[in-house]
DNA sequence: ATTGATGAAC
């Protein structure tokens, strides 16, 4: 009798203590069972370490490192926990991680199932290591799963992430049965490969299309740079296709965020809010991005503002940081800066060169320094980006004696946009000498890059010598460099204008240039006010401005 | 229990 009462209250205490599991929220929470767990003496037991383990590996609250402690305590995990544990890692930070798993599972002789490869082939994707992709592959047919569609599917996307579109869609092609992952995984292969054709072509050939579908190929024309076919897809998905959900948002605002399409952009929101989209993290970011592009700074500290500071992390700090500091908001950029510390979150590379730029925008040469040392401090190193930027806030600041010394010690060779911050630094200095000694420096490393050619003859140009001048513009000619043209764009009510210098193919181009004129007119006169050597004669500006 | 998408600087 006691007995049977006995076993029913343990039944009662396992049952209860597996809802509890599956209820879990937080890694706190999951401690505490786990340590009611280990006192009942079930801490081998499988239901109970199963639930553990998918907790700590999976859910989001998780903790990857918990979960491996935990699994590496036990004495002869099931294939179930073997899976978990790499499928964790496989989403993790650390991917590598699921492969030193699973090697220490072949030298314990534990068979992989089909449910591993998946796992691995992820983790191989994520690591954009097709060495390590192309091993799990031959593991997968040694093992007979390479009929597995699942196991198909995510070794397309694994080529495809690593650079070769061949080998996914000799993949592809190799499935029998190809479902909509299929398509969809050989479709963004293509245009993460930046193969367009072949994505729009995959995508026309599709009997299913679904939401990935429509994603893929706009962001796959976003990637490209083709920003007005993106929108185009993206009009056409509103009325032909499956609503756009969140992710779609994050490629439209970027495709509006590149052509500072602010009344598209602003549009894109709406769409957002009307729609009821979730606003992840991930499409903040790219709308404050976008609204910093476009001009509307305001709109996108507001967007900023409404995002919980406890949620946020590097990028969008960055992208704050960055948009304030190209809007010449310099002080603000820098307050943000400290908040951003305040709150924790950790800078990383690009938040200084947002910083630096910040401080060339503001003439902060101190601030720069300080701000180029700390980044060695904190343990990174700094890349020619960042010697770039401080050359342009020494050579903005005029200190161009200084910034050709910082090229001079740097460990390796000036890249031609320190040489370009330093060139442009010299002649708004009208330092000409050292122009001259930068400028030839610069078209021996980039001979076929057409402004460096420019930029040094119009800089004879102001020094009045005519023959140099000249000279310069004939080398550029004798060596082939062709004058791409410069594109502007104007966004009006929605509608996007392109300029063109010498362009007269706008219907409203002959007011466009009689007001051009005019304000060139006006520069012109307060120049010659301010000063009587700086007037704009020679420059570029007169070319582009006046010739129409 | 599985596979497929998205953000920051130049």
């Amino acid at each position: 009798m006691l007995g049977v009462s006995l076993a029913c209250k343990i039944t009662n205490i396992s049952h209860n203590l597996l809802s509890l599991l599956d209820k879990c929220k937080s890694i706190l929470e999951l401690k505490q069972l786990h340590a009611v767990v280990i006192s009942c003496g079930l801490s081998q037991d499988d239901p109970f370490i199963s639930k553990i383990l998918c907790f700590s590996a999976l859910s989001n609250s998780g903790d990857i490192n918990y979960s491996y402690r935990v699994f590496s305590q036990l004495s002869s995990p099931t294939i179930f926990s073997w899976n978990t544990i790499i499928r964790g890692y496989s989403n993790s930070k650390n991917p590598i991680q699921s492969l030193s798993i699973f090697l220490k599972m072949l030298r314990l002789g534990v068979a992989p199932d089909y449910l591993t490869y998946p796992f691995l082939v992820k983790a191989s994707a994520r690591l954009l290591n097709q060495e390590t992709g192309v091993s799990v592959h031959a593991h997968i047919i040694k093992t007979g799963h390479e009929s597995d569609r699942f196991i198909q599917n995510s070794l397309i996307h694994m080529y495809a992430a690593c650079g070769n579109s061949m080998w996914a869609q000799k993949v592809f092609d190799s499935i029998q049965q190809k479902n909509v992952v299929s398509w969809n995984s050989m479709l963004d292969g293509y245009a993460k490969c930046g193969e367009m054709v072949m994505a729009q072509k995959a995508f026309e050939s599709m009997s299913e299309k679904d939401v990935r579908s429509w994603s893929s190929l706009i962001d796959g024309y976003v990637k490209a740079g083709e920003y007005s076919e993106a929108m185009a897809i993206f009009e056409k998905m509103q009325s032909a296709g499956p609503k756009a959900n969140e992710v779609t948002m994050v490629s439209v605002s970027c495709a509006c965020a590149h052509m500072g399409a602010l009344e598209k952009g602003r549009m894109i929101y709406k769409y957002i809010v009307d729609n009821g989209l979730p606003l992840t993290l991930v499409l903040q970011t790219s709308l404050v991005d976008m609204y910093a592009k476009c001009g509307a700074i305001e709109e996108a500290l507001l967007i900023f503002r409404r995002v919980s500071k406890s949620q946020t992390d590097v990028l969008i700090w960055n992208a704050v940081i960055g948009g304030l500091a190209t809007h010449g908001l310099v002080e603000e950029s820098l307050k943000l800066f400290k908040e951003m510390q305040i709150v924790g979150i950790c800078p990383d590379e690009v938040t200084y060169l947002c910083l630096l730029a910040a401080c060339a925008h503001g003439g902060l040469v101190k601030e720069a320094w300080f701000f180029f040392e700390s980044l060695s401090k904190c343990g990174m190193t700094p890349t020619s980006e960042h010697y770039a930027c401080m050359v342009d806030v020494l050579a903005r600041a005029g200190q161009l004696t200084t910034a050709y010394q910082f090229i001079c010690q740097m460990p390796t060779e000036p890249t031609a946009s320190m040489l370009g911050a330093l060139l442009s630094g010299c002649i708004n200095h009208r330092n000409l000498a050292l122009a001259e000694i930068v400028g030839r420096k610069l078209i021996e490393l980039e001979p076929n890059h057409d402004g460096r050619y420019i930029g040094l003859s119009n800089m004879y140009a102001v020094d009045k010598r005519w023959d140099d001048a000249r000279s310069m513009r004939e080398a550029m000619e004798r060596r082939g460099v062709k004058k791409s043209p410069g594109f502007s764009f104007v966004e009006i009510s929605g509608v996007l204008h392109r300029f063109i210098a010498h362009d007269k193919t706008h219907p409203d181009s002959e007011e466009t240039y009689f007001m051009l004129n005019f304000v060139v007119y006006q520069m012109k006169l307060s120049c010659h006010e301010d000063n009587q050597e700086r007037s704009l004669n020679d420059t570029s500006m007169e070319d582009d401005l006046l010739l129409f």
